[in-house]
DNA sequence: TAGCGTCAAGAAACCGATTTCTCGACATAC
DNA sequence: GTATGTCGAGAAATCGGTTTCTTGACGCTA
């Protein structure tokens, strides 16, 4: 593989001249440059990335931890932070925290150990712990949910008030017993989904219940127990408001098991929307989130804060959208 | 931050002993090595990674270069690598070549710039060129998708039987002019599930017609002009065979908009499952391919030409597996 | 024409690891 | 007691870029 010296022999000029013609950081022969441009074509001289990492003591690669490779929700996000880092130059590492502590914590050691230029996370739990990297100075964007101790930009959606109105509309198309089935407890938008929830029965005067609140991890499976769970007992409820994309399949499973038609039966409305939840029967009413602009705008933030590290840390609250489907009209 | 000399001055010892008591590649005193293992958690010492693949000219990080990271079939791959990548302590990069051959282009160039250890890639089309990759003996898996030259281990899946089996499914179950939506023209998998639909047809005496196949790109907006399409012509299809998870969305779109019911009016055989297929109404027959083992398998290939570049290139060919729902069962 | 400022380009330092080279200490063999 | 071998650890080279330092050429002004 050629080198920087290598052009540089080939264009008859210093390794250091290579450098500046390739960099364009500084004003060089015309005719100089010329050659080098052509050398560095001929010898396909790609420059080495950790030498030029190593001396400039940054990279130029991002580093996005999300919870959940397989959740749509997230790939839109990780759509929306590569396409503008693409357009700066930068490149994206993908990572799949799989709402596994242990594994976001080495992740967040790669992207110590790699001196990512940034980091983009959507913290699977209380504990996550980013201290080592603000203290190496590498900016961090939380997106989805918040940091414990924040100490960045951080990217969220209004996710109680969607709860709220969620749960109110399932009151106005007419269901009295709705029940709530939310993520797993310190993962905040699980808490806030779960907190809209009862903001939408007080301000419906509906008492509240824990009978009808259940707790699953972020899946299908958990999802698809907790709605059993939900039915098996005497006074069963006839609405049911789900955390998200993942556990909506599996509490529809559940509904499917126990042969209860979704919106004549049971009302049901879930986060995230999905490219499936018009197409079941009947289809998914759904709080929309803007997954791929939340993705985006983390990114403009975060590289704005590598562009200038003493920013103050904001906070930027986008908003979801009621989609309302069959799965919440009575009848 | 702390390098290897803050280390090694705290330890009263040279950077060489440090490096070789923390790579354990040689024998260093117990009573130095203690020193050095102290002095090294005391400064929360991290080897820079720049600097130790610099030497050493190679990375521990893998790059997986996907078509779609939307789609599930290609996250499920991904998470088969990065389970096998994890546990032989490499770390996975995911890169997004949204079926672009430019964007596919660009991560290849950045794998090579940051000389990954190794490449697993699923093609765009037929012009993928891997050449640089390899002449940097970076080792390259194709997975899902062959490539054109092929110079490093493969893993397939025989999708044109699978093809064939659920075309000669849906002859069995009794529909008679069956159409297939497939892929771009140079995507192999596109390719080899139509052929197989024609060996289908060809098994089932029945004449194959162009009027009855469409192409489109591997997305469901595509598939739903396709399908649309293929219905407003007067002598109509009375089944489908739809050859991606996405283009299903599409193409369940189209019969649901044109007031056609999967299964009874429509017979429908999409490839790819998906945890929403059981719950499309009715729920949706599918050829299942082995994506997590796909992913481990190439993973285990790459791992071992890493570890051994002059092995002989192998193709492996794993199986898909028709799962019968509704979508296929006349009346 | 002397003196000063500007600027382009080469020389060399530097980033932080790994690894080869070298040397000294000690043990064993003759 | 000397020669030889072994082994552990420090010194220094090395990876391939970027960037500072230095030098020399040139132009302008007094």
């Amino acid at each position: 593989m050629a080198t920087i010296s290598d052009v540089a022999a080939r264009a008859g000029v210093s390794p250091a001249t290579v450098s500046r013609v390739l960099n364009g950081k500084s004003t060089v022969d015309p005719g100089l440059a010329e050659r080098v441009v052509a050398a560095a074509r001929e010898l396909d001289y790609r420059p080495n990335a950790f030498a030029r990492n190593l001396r400039r003591q940054a990279s130029t690669v991002l580093a996005l931890i999300i919870a959940d490779v397989e959740n749509p929700f997230f790939t839109a996000i990780a759509r929306g932070v590569e396409d503008v880092a693409q357009a700066s130059g930068y490149s994206v590492v993908l990572c799949n925290a799989d709402d596994d502590p242990a594994k976001e914590r080495r992740y967040v050691d790669v992207a110590l150990a790699e001196r990512a230029a940034g980091v983009i996370i959507s913290p699977a739990g209380v504990q996550t712990d980013v201290g080592a990297l603000l203290e190496q100075s590498i900016p961090v964007v939380a997106v989805d949910r918040p940091l414990a101790a924040p100490a960045g930009d951080t990217v969220l959606v209004d996710t109680r008030l969607a709860a709220r109105q969620a749960t109110l509309h399932l009151v106005e198309a007419g269901y009295h017993r709705i029940a709530c089935v939310t993520g797993p407890s310190g993962v905040r938008t699980a808490d806030d989904r779960l907190a809209g929830y009862r903001d939408g029965l007080r301000a419906a005067k509906r008492r509240s219940s824990a009978a009808l609140v259940r707790r699953a991890d972020y899946r299908a499976a958990g999802a698809q127990r907790a709605t059993r769970d939900l039915f098996d007992r005497p006074e069963r409820p006839d609405a049911l408001l789900v955390a998200n994309n993942a556990m909506a399949i599996g509490a529809l499973q559940a509904l499917a098991e126990l042969g209860l038609r979704p919106g004549t039966e049971v009302g049901v409305v879930s986060f995230d929307d999905a490219p499936w939840a018009p197409l079941v029967v009947p289809s998914l009413t759904v709080v929309s989130q803007p997954a791929y602009e939340m993705g985006m705008v983390a990114a403009q933030l975060l590289l704005a804060r590598i562009a200038d590290g003493s920013r103050e840390p904001t906070t930027t609250t986008l908003s979801a959208q009621l989609i309302e489907r069959d799965s919440s009209r009575r009848g």
